[in-house]
DNA sequence: CTATATTTGTGATTTTTATCACATTTCAAA
DNA sequence: TTTGAAATGTGATAAAAATCACAAATATAG
């Protein structure tokens, strides 16, 4: 089955036409390594779907320092959300740091598609409900726990991203610096 | 006009029938000072909208040290999102630090409204992109600003929150403890 | 397969912020 | 209005993490 329409009816039920009639609101793109798919100041005519591979979204600030905001693989959705849905510039870039197919959904389309179909109103609004309880989380571990602490939380959550993730991304996601990201990653 | 029924018309018009019958899912509640709306280990029976008043949810670490997650006044939402959502144990606490009027809006009744009314799930949905959007942002000050800076960019966007919310909430807000939040709140 | 670039590990040092201690001010309840 | 409690300011010190510097390991392109 499409990992798509998978995902979907993990939250509603849907007919084989309704599936089809939805993905033709989709359009398919492959990007390569190092590809950017926004770029800052760019507007984001996108919401993406990964299909395959690997993507980070993340914000870079006068000193060239890069603060990632969200990694996306396979079942995951990702874009900045704020340009995207406000149509302003975007303050985020989107690049592919390992060969990737996405979906990618266009603002009006996914209204359209809401609009049309409440139980994809339905779907979005449990997605959103479920992304801000992760950042939630998220944002409780930045405050609450320590460098270490966090590492730790993010291996047992997503041992596939410390494998496939350079440890300089990691520990940018993290809010720590690489070298001491490095000393408690050995000391384990 | 009903402060809610201007909240839920910034996104979708309502005739006075339909207000009429979405408010009658909600309950009124009114707490004083000090006193909880969520405890730790509760199951989360609602969401909360704010007709009045100041509140705050935050976790309480093992060593009792406080995390602000949000506050909340007029037209705020307020709950333990992931407890009330995954009818899971609530792992913050809602409180109450200026007496407050509520409305209360059950899991059932949230879920019954935006299956009856599909503009009820565009609502929320809406409520809730703004809300992973604002989360984001927060984050990303996180990570990117000190201390200071932290601070000034809260200032710039709720002064309010500045006058009507004690410093050492602030700070357990921002992440800070509130000796240095007092010092650099001083040489302003 | 080799050369080059990128990523990672690790010591030494500096900077930032937390913690501790206590004085002062503000607030709230009797 | 008084009085005890809570909140805030501020100095001294400790702890945590960033930064700097460079070596080692790994990945990538030609």
């Amino acid at each position: 089955m499409h990992i798509l329409r998978h995902q979907i009816q993990e939250i509603t039920p849907l007919s084989d036409s309704e599936f089809e009639y939805i993905l033709s609101h989709f359009t398919v793109k492959k990007i390569k390594k190092h590809q950017f798919l926004i770029q800052e100041n760019d507007l984001v005519p996108n919401d993406y779907f990964v299909l395959s591979g690997f993507l980070k979204s993340y914000y870079l600030n006068q000193d060239g320092k890069e603060y990632i905001m969200q990694f996306a693989t396979t079942n995951w959705w990702i874009t900045d959300y704020n340009s995207y849905f406000n149509k302003i510039p975007a303050t985020i870039n989107v690049d592919c740091f390992e060969d990737a197919d996405v979906l990618c959904l266009s603002l009006i389309n996914r209204e359209k598609l809401c609009s049309e179909m409440h139980k994809m109103e339905h779907f979005f609004r449990k997605k959103s409900n479920a992304g801000y309880v992760a950042l939630q989380q998220r944002l409780m571990t930045l405050l609450n726990n320590n460098p270490k602490e966090r590492y730790e939380k993010l291996v047992k959550q997503y041992p596939v991203l410390i494998q496939k993730v350079p440890k300089s991304l990691i520990a940018s996601y993290l809010g720590v610096s690489r070298e001491t990201l490095s000393r408690f990653g050995s000391k384990k």
